[in-house]
DNA sequence: TTGTACGCGTTATCAG
DNA sequence: CTGATAACGCGTACAA
């Protein structure tokens, strides 16, 4: 790959005006900005990003780094991400952690070795992470996306889990549902899914009903129906599970039909997140419907401002109540008993 | 950001020791090596790729270019290929197209400038692509992923398409289902669409029976019911519908139910791609199951060995089909009209 | 408008 | 085992 040095000799000029025809064409005479390019063209050169970005000190590279590319909801804001950033002369470098802490500090190093620009991330938990106390040290523009509640200097783009999921217990609760619980993967990994808790609970207890305790599923988004039957198939069970996430709801309406169970009848299922093939199942999915392409265009905005220079704000973005046939009035007679011998 | 000359002038030693250090740590007495490391770490002292990168003119940084993210195809191929590409210590930089040549190569010379080790990428039309012209002409270790029936030199992991919509038509067919349609997102978009369509039209002709004109979907993964009602609401309609992925075969059923129909009873439906959560809904969605993580560690492999200088041979992966119970055996009687007036 | 010269932080090649 | 020095390819202040 020639470099700019060859470019100059053979335009016959020196290799500051070839770099100056590239990078200032204004500054250079028409005549011999054209020599140049024909001598670039001819031998074929292309700019090392590499060589600028060392003598700049500036890789105009992002980091980006998400718990798995497996649930929509990150695959989706990355790739808004991915869209905007380009638009602004930007590339993305990035990993996933699978909400492993020890991988999130291995990736985090390799990309501060990498000298990128700026980071987006979502940590595991943001209260506390080995991740944050190091970028706290550096002088690094970072975004945390999806992470609420994170330590003072950090900006954040983010939802108001807690709020959403009080709301989507009222809609239930509106509905006459009072045996409502909630349904989570593995609760340690994330701390998102604890505020989505609490939301449930202290809707509950302002509707002075009891908080049930979180049921939880071995996998984040795959249920499993054995775990789930002593809640829904004993006596005053359950008529309403709120879900921690859209792929487990849609697993869970798919197990329950299977079994033979009636969803929205016996039970109303709310999901979280609003993927857009909820909309599409039948019944359709009743859901907190997340902006993803929005947050993930908020953070890089953000992002760029801090590159920038500029101060950016923490934002919380709107989230808004899908209703979805997923969801039914709670059924007077048969909710103190759903399996009744005639 | 401290560089190895202030590390090395604070340990005592001169900037090649320093970098020893880190580089061949057993060519260097252990106690300056340590006093190199303590030195390193009063300093925080973090090693810049940028400047190794283009002192060493390799990056260690693989460019992989993929249609899009929202389809889980790509995103879970996606997330193998990152978790294999860090366990051998490069990095991956992204970038999507949504099948836009142009695009495609604007992302292209984007990443060539960025020197990076080697391409995986997956390309509308690998038949006439203006960027596989392109690198033809450059000696970039280059892995398609995805795109069969690539020009001569280029290295393709995929799938063999054609048979597998073969095989899954033959399926139906074995069912008794006599009138199968198959149904698309729009065609030109995507070279592999064309081959699955010609499977079906294969197996269908080898059968005895018409095939049918491939019905178009204005959107790849939403499906639009006008479209598709005068194929299964007429007399002699179809009994069974191939789709060209998973997601508009779920956009689909969801879409039928809701219009009225039983499926599979009235309209068997069979997918592809095989996504997890095909296998959750009820019913459970029958498809082509192709193996997407498999895939991407396959093509990251095959890539990582042409960046050894070694070959590396094409690589066709093998399909399953896998039921579901969106299909069942054609109804004999209700075959000749599924809108009978008793 | 154009050219000269230096430095970005590292690794490779020698010589000691 | 260690040190001095030259690249890698480019941007840019300064001089002409």
């Amino acid at each position: 790959m020639t470099d700019l040095l060859s470019v100059a000799r053979l335009a016959g000029v020196s290799r500051a005006t070839a770099a100056r025809a590239f990078a200032e064409p204004e500054k250079v005479r028409e005549s011999t900005r054209e020599k140049v390019y024909a001598a670039s063209n001819t031998l074929g050169f292309r700019p090392n990003y590499v060589a600028r970005q060392l003598r700049t000190q500036s890789t105009r590279i992002i980091g980006v780094m998400l718990p798995t590319l497996s649930n929509p909801v990150f695959s989706e804001q990355l790739q808004a991400m991915e869209i905007l950033a380009r638009q602004h002369g930007y590339s993305l470098m990035i990993a996933t952690t699978d909400y492993h802490p020890d991988r999130e500090s291995v990736v985090l190093e390799n990309m501060l070795r990498q000298r990128v620009d700026g980071l987006i991330l979502t940590v595991a938990d943001a209260q506390h992470s080995p991740c944050l106390d190091l970028l706290s040290r550096e002088a690094l523009p970072v975004v945390l996306a999806h992470n609420p509640d994170a330590p003072s200097p950090f900006v954040t783009v983010s939802m108001d889990n807690q709020r959403a999921m009080y709301q989507a217990t009222c809609h239930l609760l509106s509905l006459g549902h009072q045996r409502i619980g909630m349904i989570a993967g593995p609760i340690q990994q994330s701390d998102r899914v604890s505020l989505r808790y609490q939301g449930y609970c202290q809707a509950m207890n302002d509707a002075g009903y009891l908080p049930q305790p979180l049921i939880e599923m071995p996998h984040h988004t795959r249920a499993n129906i054995d775990v789930l039957l002593p809640w829904i198939a004993a006596p005053a069970s359950l008529t309403a599970l709120l879900c921690s996430n859209d792929l487990l709801a849609i697993s869970i309406i798919g197990n329950l039909q299977r079994s033979g169970f009636n969803v929205p009848q016996q039970l109303s299922v709310v999901g979280f997140d609003g993927i857009q093939l909820g909309e599409m199942l039948c019944p359709s999915l009743c859901t907190i419907e997340q902006p993803q392409q929005a947050l993930g265009e908020a953070a890089l905005t953000s992002l760029l401002a801090l590159i920038s220079g500029e101060v950016s704000p923490c934002r919380t973005l709107d989230f808004t109540l899908r209703h979805g046939e997923s969801v039914a009035r709670a059924q007077i007679l048969s909710s103190f008993n759903t399996r009744e011998i005639p």
